[in-house]
RNA sequence: GCGCCCGUGGCGCAAUGGAUAGCGCAACGGACUUCUAAUCCGUAGGCUGGAGGUUCGAAUCCUCCCGGGCGCACCA
């Protein structure tokens, strides 16, 4: 906020002295050292070359113009040609007041009002329990829309369920040999693992008992009726929902109903993939994640989309047909090889679908998607791109990045995992292990697109590999002082009118750090890179940590430490709202 | 081979193109009769993988090289 009221103090002069000069890349930023000031700016280092002047006759004139303000307390040129100033007390003062009116509210800003985005994430195959690439996939897709809501962008997380492909062919293959008691051959391409024999286990306990297979291998006219029951029934399950009880058996049908052996199929599948999807989902909530939308691949191939999409790419010249399949120019558009979209057998390929798929968040009115990959994907940007260009969006309208793997290691070592074997660590394991807290801020720490060495131990570990316990720290000793005020009998932070005494250095310094923040947030959120606001809440804490030991809040004079509860209660407040964007919990007490 | 990502103190990581490259862990030395020591204060540790270039100014942008990872299907 003060920041703001500079940079556009600092503008403004500007723009006076120098009219046609192109100030775009002038910037306002806090100062790191001390010596420099509150605030400092490049503003004559940016122009000196377009002025054809020195920069220091330049800052000079700047600091002619601005200094009389009475925002500032003093402002003085650096060499090279930095102009740093100094703030009054008075407008630290008026910033903490500005705080703890906007509560809840401050760190938001309203620049991306009007704006209707979609942030896509984890999109994970249903066919097994969610892995840890998923995991930091949810954490950075979670708080990247988070972020973006915070600029006042309207966001929509979806999960793109893949449950039109083989892979889940190969689960339920998977799924019966084990419910036909593991004869034969293990099928090809098949899951394994523990969640696979125990699936199989719950389809003989609550699926089983209801269907009598192997009738006559006529079309069930009822199948799609009874695919939808099954459907409701193994949702309403996973949930433990009651209130979602599954709808009446189709009229005239007793229980266990004959089918044939391909409706038996057909409502296994059903089954298996609704499982699979109440476990990521119930997972992704426990991991404190959770999704305004399921949009499902099968709903584009019912709806024609798929077909639709086909006819509209080849309206723009860029599909052509060899050696039997369809194919889609990607590379005109920049990817390095043009893409199958049609099967030489006729079936669309997965491609196609993916078109498909973000033709109709285009068609959903969505302003821009964010589409956010597991390193195993970044082969699709390209083509992607290429093909939302070819249907006419406009560059940057879909936005893809890629989340990079995560290594997991335990005590030094890696963690062995096999996904054959279908032996590997699990979100559920790492919220059971680690903690939704730990391993939240964990993967929020770091920029997406590094790999991510991922210690296990440690991150359970009280020591301080893991800042998340500094944060919440410093969060639970402010409460701890408003606790000790209180049995003081000293009321909380409710008297703003005495403001005025916070006067020293130290009490001015901890302001100052708050004023960031909401800058802080939106950088983030325009770079997609929550790891931000994590470093900003560390050194939010550290300064908070510091000021603690050196200033005594509850002391014997009211007045002052009325005041000082104030800006607790400041430090409090952007503390709550940082960690609350990065899904983090902010303890009262440790 | 082609493409993408990453190389920052021993380890893990920060740094909207800005000033003397920060922080934590580990190491060493201090601070609890105090609102929680899950904390603080201090010491030591660096040619930001290497070489060029752009710029007033580069860890950041460009080119090449070296190292590590990932991807290059009529699979999804």
């Amino acid at each position: 906020m003060i920041l703001r009221r500079v940079e556009e103090r600092i503008r403004s002069a500007l723009s006076r002295l120098w009219p046609d000069a192109d100030i775009t890349a002038v910037r306002v930023e806090a100062a790191r050292e001390k010596g420099h000031g509150d605030l400092a700016t490049n503003a004559a280092l940016v122009l000196a070359k377009q002025l054809r002047r020195a920069p220091l006759d330049i800052a000079a004139d700047i600091v002619a113009d601005i200094e009389s303000d009475p925002l500032f307390l003093d402002v003085e040129i650096a060499p090279p040609g930095f102009v740093n100033c100094r703030v009054t007390p008075a407008a630290w003062r008026e910033l903490l007041g500005r705080i703890l009116l906007e509560g809840d509210r401050f760190g938001t800003t309203k620049e991306g009002e009007g704006r209707r985005e979609q942030v896509e994430f984890v999109s994970a195959n249903p066919t097994g329990p969610l892995n840890v690439v998923s995991a930091r996939a949810a954490a950075v897709g979670d708080t990247l829309a988070s972020l973006l809501e915070a600029t006042g962008i309207d966001v929509e997380r979806e999960f793109y369920v893949n449950d039109f492909g083989s892979q889940v062919d190969h689960l339920v293959e998977s799924v019966a040999y084990f419910l036909d008691g593991e004869k034969g051959e293990f099928p090809e391409n098949g899951y394994r693992g523990a969640y696979v024999a125990d699936l199989a286990g719950d389809v003989a306990a609550n699926l089983a008992p209801l269907f009598r297979p192997g009738g006559e291998e006529n079309d069930d006219p009822g199948a799609a009726a009874l695919e939808e029951w099954v459907g409701e029934i193994a949702a309403g399950e996973g949930k433990g929902d009651s209130s979602r009880n599954a709808p009446p058996l189709p009229e005239g049908r007793k229980l266990p109903l004959a089918v044939s052996e391909k409706t038996w199929r057909a409502l296994l599948r059903r089954w298996v993939l609704e499982k699979m999807l109440e476990g990521q989902r119930e997972d992704l909530a426990s991991f404190g994640v959770s999704f305004d939308s399921w949009y499902r691949e099968s709903r584009l191939h019912g709806e024609g989309k798929v077909e639709e999409t086909l006819a509209e790419l080849e309206k723009t010249g860029d599909v052509y047909e060899k050696g039997g399949a369809w194919w889609f120019r990607s590379s005109k558009y920049g990817d390095d090889d043009d893409r199958v979209i049609r099967r030489s057998d006729g079936r669309p390929s997965y491609f196609l679908a993916d078109i498909a798929y973000h033709r109709e968040k285009a068609l959903r009115g969505f302003d821009r998607a964010i589409d956010i990959l597991g390193p195993d994907h970044h082969g699709h940007i390209a083509r992607m791109e290429a093909a939302m260009e070819a249907l006419g969006r406009k560059k940057g309208w879909l936005e893809v990045f890629i989340v990079q793997q995560v290594n997991l290691v335990r005590g030094g070592k890696p963690v062995k995992m096999s996904k054959r074997a279908g032996e590997f660590v699990t979100l559920r394991n790492l919220i059971d292990e680690v903690g939704v807290d730990a391993a939240r801020f964990f993967f929020l720490m770091l920029r997406p697109n590094t790999h991510l060495n991922f210690d296990m131990e440690l991150a359970t570990k009280k020591s301080l590999d893991n800042p998340v316990y500094y944060v919440q720290y410093a969060h639970a000793r402010v409460c701890s002082v408003f606790r000790h005020a209180e049995a003081a009998g000293i009321g909380a932070g409710t008297g703003n009118g005495c403001l005025d005494l916070l006067d020293s250095p130290d009490d001015i310094e901890l302001i100052r750090f708050l004023d960031p923040f909401p800058g802080v947030v939106a950088s983030a959120a325009r770079h997609r890179e929550p790891q931000r606001l994590g470093a900003y809440l560390k050194e939010l804490a550290a300064t908070f940590h510091t000021y603690y030991h050196k200033v005594k809040v509850v002391g014997p004079q009211e007045e002052i430490t009325l005041a000082r509860l104030a800006l607790l209660e400041g430090v409090r407040t952007v503390l709550r709202n940082g960690l609350r964007l990065l899904g983090v919990s902010a303890p009262d007490s440790m």
